[in-house]
DNA sequence: GCCGCTACTGCGTTCTGCGCAGTACTGTGC
DNA sequence: GCACAGTACTGCGCAGAACGCAGTAGCGGC
């Protein structure tokens, strides 16, 4: 099955949320992903969200020299960020209790 | 709040599951979609949605007229609906299981 | 006759995730 | 010393889906 299209929009609560609490770069955050269980998740998506939340002003960003390849380019949540974490875990969470509702009892809207 | 975004690959489930048990029509469907807590439904959406179903094998269509207003296109769930219903259900529970699951205990994915 | 509600259609826009190609650095095996 | 695999990031164009808005059309009330 094809969760393309129902991470649309949550790709940035899962990356901030995988970024509270410790910082992480591109390739880091595409591995925590998977793990977590979003195995589909593309790598050029979290890329350009990282990118979109910095450009929000959502993340810092600090480059670290590696020894095992190229540079990394470590993202990690600001005071906005962490705002903007809770506030999209709310709305996540009202959606997600909406259509639970929804699927067990389709006649509270009949 | 936008949930745009989070409706993307969900609104087809929210209107099957509308849909079973009682056929409905395109403005009744928003309505009852609406009613469930999906206030920002677009009407343009709902009827898309519903004729991507239809498109797909998953809805059968029968034209009612109406008294109160124009004809009503009357949609209901056919085999291949409920099929796709049960399985976008289970597909929905597990996406939002992960999710739950990375947003109370990020350390999974550290 | 016009307005407002019901009901559906079609078109163009926007957002965002994805695939793929490209760049670049490091370590391993031949 | 060179091809190759793994690490790490960028850029480009595409596709799916929700949306806004305009348009069409039937109905009833003032």
């Amino acid at each position: 099955m094809d969760t393309t299209q129902l991470l649309k929009g949550v790709l940035d609560l899962a990356v901030l949320a995988v970024l509270d609490g410790e910082d992480g770069y591109g390739y880091d955050v595409v591995r925590r992903l998977r793990a977590a269980g979003l195995e589909e998740v593309g790598d050029a998506s979290v890329y350009g969200t990282l990118r979109r939340l910095y450009a929000a002003g959502h993340l810092t960003s600090y480059v670290v020299p590696s020894a095992e390849g190229p540079h990394r380019k470590y993202y990690g949540l600001n005071v906005s960020g962490r705002a903007q974490l809770e506030m999209a875990t709310k709305t996540w969470h009202g959606f997600a209790d909406t259509m639970a509702a929804l699927l067990t009892d389709p006649e509270v809207a009949a």
